[in-house]
DNA sequence: TCTGAGATACGAAGGGTTTCGTAAAGTTGT
DNA sequence: ACAACTTTACGAAACCCTTCGTATCTCAGA
């Protein structure tokens, strides 16, 4: 099975809950979900079930409830859609868009080191 | 007028192109797009009215041709998309979204240098 | 002024996402 | 085994985006 495409919105919204347990029951997602926003119980659950045709999800029916987990590790999915902006916003500059994301919102002095010790890996590359 | 809402997939690459220009007509946009993709002469012009109505573009009605020019600047555009994948898929960690930006695309040693510039001042600030 | 080419308007179809009502299936406690 | 409750399946509606066919309008050149 090939790496499924992008996920949409609404499915992101549920990866999202999902990657932070590890797995977890369409009950588990709504109830997390209704924290923030406003969509029916079924409304997931068919959400779920049409991810889990995507290849985005997979399932174990042996359990009831449920139990749900995402086919794709978290970053490979995050790279999958800062490809996507990168491409689509920022004519492929990346150095760009990092602009961008750190002028929006404050990061921690860890993450900023963190961030500074990655660029000198990469100077030391070339 | 508030500001309008994220652009849409085609409508960022009709943005794509009236951005690099400063204005264009619908014939402009049409053929420069037609290098890459292939959308129909009327597809484009008629996304590109829809674009009027939802406030991303402005037109000139009395010059025929008509010229279209974005109502909103790119960096604007830029950073909603951004801080939306942010939310959506980043918990809002912006370091996160760098390291993963970074990885992805090899960037020239200068724009290590502005990143690592704008880290530097972001650093004094608190 | 007439005509042909290009420009513009409009409506509607096609496809995908998101929503939910309703019904069927499964589970638990009595 | 039954009733009450939870979980799952399914279909269809509503919505948005994208596409394009067709009709109308505009304008420059003959």
């Amino acid at each position: 099975m090939p790496t499924p495409k992008r996920p949409t919105e609404a499915e992101m919204n549920i990866l999202g809950v999902i990657w932070e347990r590890g797995s977890a029951t369409v009950r588990e997602v709504f109830e997390q979900l209704q924290t923030t926003q406003d969509t029916g119980h079924t409304t997931v659950l068919k959400l779920m079930q049409i991810m889990v045709e995507k290849g985005l999800l997979e399932r174990d029916a042996d359990v009831r409830p449920q139990v749900f987990r995402a086919t794709q590790p978290r970053k490979k999915t995050q790279s999958l859609l800062v490809r996507h902006l990168l491409d689509r916003a920022f004519s492929g500059s990346a150095s760009a868009l990092v602009v961008q994301a750190l002028s929006l919102r404050k990061s921690t002095p860890e993450q900023l080191q963190e961030i500074r010790e990655l660029i000198d890996r990469l100077e030391d590359e070339s």
